[in-house]
DNA sequence: CCTACCGATCGGTAGG
DNA sequence: CCTACCGATCGGTAGG
């Protein structure tokens, strides 16, 4: 049932056999410069992702992830100190994909018109709430709750950065009069449209991402009818 | 911390104190067929929406409900069969309010524009979201992933009669060109933006319930500009 | 990163 | 609806 981490290295058959000495384990080390630390974080991240999605971060277990990750019980804490700061990575980690993502796809459309940039803006964020890893995100626009303040702060900071894409391109959709409600509440509303769509979307059913790009920009600026 | 249940009656100051003969203790029952056990069971219901929402179901305790409610810890269950059953009930007392009051509204546009009827839907949908009492409609949004099939699935007959409400009314303005969006899609965009507005409408803010509902029409079918 | 474990908390119940 | 309680689970840690 906790969704597999697809690519999870060393499952640990968890024999309950004696453990050999370590040096004899698994291959060598290739070169204590290379450890593959990273991989195993970003194992958890991914696992954690995946349940904290699925099962709500509270409903989650740190055993759960671990298992999903292939380690023991103990072993999320020699990589997080908490499983809050577990929570805040995965949420880190994914806005740091989406302002990434966002500003990689800003100029292809830098010279078009504002409804070719309110375009390519919403069909990115359809592509980072519904495409492939597409975990992270859900969990920091439904978690969010359980953060301290400090976390939720750092992560307002990214969400404004984020958010800050989207003001100029509704203003001059604004001015041109294609878009009739005030810029403020037009950018809540619109970004809430399209962060439900992980509540209902489903990929296997007849509508597709593009299908929703369409219909997000008929409905909100009548394709380019104005 | 807790928000206490503004009505809670019996706060029960638990003084530790050996207790008094039970006949003795507070007024006198009115009579045996007057109980007024309604009363306790609705005091639960809406502690637990309140703790429900602000926390998130698996992070509230059945103890934390209780004492919102002025009772001991062990009383939720002697009206509810478990923690599940609680927060199914207050998921459908909420859908039950919800169809209610969309069902009184609905006569007084019965003979207007399609945009009249749909200012009607909107209006009350972002009042049962976002007036008194509304806190037991978010839980429904926000909290179903914790329901089991039986339970999920009496609620999604509540929520398809729901949107039963609206699909005519947007067929209606699809057909007239003022909705330009798949009749479909565009419902669940436009719940979707309506929804998302527990996230961040704040009352204390400048912009009103009233704001939000011209901002939808406008964003949505272009006030009566087609 | 594993083993073995602690302390606290939690949903739920018996019995009145 | 309260008292007193159980059994299970959970986040986290020491020590290697």
């Amino acid at each position: 049932m906790p969704a597999q981490a697809a690519t999870a290295p060393n499952p640990q058959p968890a024999t309950g056999l004696a453990p050999a000495p370590l040096r004899a384990r698994g291959r060598p080390r290739k070169t204590p410069l290379e450890r593959d630390d990273g991989n195993r974080r970003a194992a958890l991240l991914r696992a954690a992702a995946a349940l904290f999605r699925s099962q709500g971060f509270a409903a989650t277990t740190t055993r759960d992830i671990a298992a999903a990750a292939g380690m023991q019980s103990g072993s999320p804490f020699y990589h997080f100190k908490s499983k809050d700061a577990l929570l805040f990575a995965v949420m880190q980690e994914g806005m740091h994909a989406a302002l990434a993502r966002q500003r990689a796809a800003l100029p292809a459309t830098a010279n078009q018109s504002p409804q070719a940039q309110l375009r390519g803006l919403v069909q990115t964020h359809f592509q980072v709430l519904l495409g492939p890893d597409s975990d992270f995100i859900p969990v920091m626009l439904y978690e969010s709750r359980s953060l301290n303040s400090d976390q939720r702060a750092a992560l307002s900071a990214l969400q404004s950065d984020y958010e800050s894409l989207w003001t100029p391109v509704l203003a001059a959709l604004h001015a041109s009069g294609a878009l009739r409600a005030p810029v403020g509440l037009a950018r809540l509303l619109m970004l809430g449209a399209l962060n439900w769509s992980v509540q209902w979307f489903d990929a296997s059913k007849s509508a597709t991402v593009d299908d929703l790009v369409e219909a997000a920009l008929a409905l909100f600026v009548g394709e380019a009818a104005a």
